[in-house]
DNA sequence: TTTTCGACCGAAAAAACAAACTGGTCAAAA
DNA sequence: TTTTGACCAGTTTGTTTTTTCGGTCGAAAA
């Protein structure tokens, strides 16, 4: 009992691997038995079917991203500060999960409930946390946000925008050019 | 020879509502020519190939929306006018198009050059239209933009991500919802 | 001279079918 | 408690055969 954990933690570190590498459907619970030199069967031990192991994957890798923008969040003190940090990390982040990322979206199996659930579910999530930064900063007095879940919403569209764009591998975005997107979400383009 | 274009047109607008239906894959040139009642070698009298018939498609679906948005705009006499009327009557006009927009995207043949040169095109175009507008209203001292081609290319992508949200269906925005972006597009979210 | 058409071609896609694979179960072994 | 090989049923894959489809061409209409 005290090592299933154990186990079940060391299944999901080479399943992210393998998945990273073949995708969900290309990935036989074979190779992944395999790579832990157990019998396939054993993997049902430990998890009900392929879709949990791969939920349990992607559910560490969410906890990953979280974690690296909560730390960089928490450095920064101002709303301003923790909106570009946000936007930031994620962007690099996101970037580094290129390879595990495409795995997840490109794969033409995106009609699998479990996956738009998770979508959905951290879509949510992430809406909150770009809704607390801006409810945060009017509170403060800094912001002046009509209707903050539609511009958190809008936020996380563009945002969406962007990193599809990068995916596309249509151009390559410097942090100084996001700094220059920042300062028009920060000030507009209108002139005062 | 004189009616060679009205037969031409007559084949692209049979084409699109077939295209439209069945994207260009599953459409076959025999249908077309039935369709007009003709032989399917009439058709090659008129347009040298499958491609040329859907390329002649869209460059008269784009012409349609660019003379959309070209008037829209015109109505206009602000800057912030016209970066309103193109945005709306763009979103407008492409949820109109969705069905016939979807065969385009959708179409898991992407990987057809002539679609990625006619894309890539037309991205730049309204680039250029965006920008445009933006260093009009740079001129006219009411608009404040650091980067202006840079800036272009965020709204458009900004846009593009709202396409595709709509697109799947995920919201529907009100025209005030978009005021309200465009509010923050021009005015950021920082107090003054 | 302009326009339409049926016959035809080669490449590509669909259909058909057998063989191999894979997610998942289970009773037994360790 | 944990691991395993044998096993099953539904897919997927590989292969062969058939059909479809984009495109050509020379001849018939007009």
């Amino acid at each position: 009992m005290i090592d299933v954990e154990k186990t079940k933690s060391e299944i999901v570190e080479i399943a992210r691997e393998i998945f990273a590498k073949f995708g969900f459907k290309k990935t036989t619970m074979d190779e992944i038995a395999k790579a832990i030199k157990k019998a396939k069967s054993s993997l049902y031990y430990y998890f009900q079917s392929k879709e949990e192991v791969f939920q349990a994957v992607i559910e560490q890798e969410a906890d990953l991203l979280r974690e690296k923008i909560e730390k960089a969040m928490s450095q920064e003190d101002t709303p301003q500060g923790k909106l570009r940090a946000y936007v930031i990390t994620r962007m690099k982040a996101l970037r580094q999960l290129a390879n595990f990322y495409s795995a997840l979206k490109d794969e033409y199996l995106e009609n699998f409930k479990f996956i738009e659930k998770f979508r959905r579910k951290y879509d949510e999530e992430e809406i909150q946390t770009i809704s607390k930064i801006l409810s945060d900063g009017v509170k403060r007095g800094v912001f002046n946000v009509k209707d903050v879940e539609m511009t958190a919403l809008a936020i996380l569209i563009a945002l969406k925008g962007f990193e599809s764009w990068i995916f596309q591998g249509n151009i390559r975005w410097s942090e100084k050019d996001i700094d220059n997107l920042l300062d028009v979400l920060f000030y507009g383009i209108v002139k005062k």
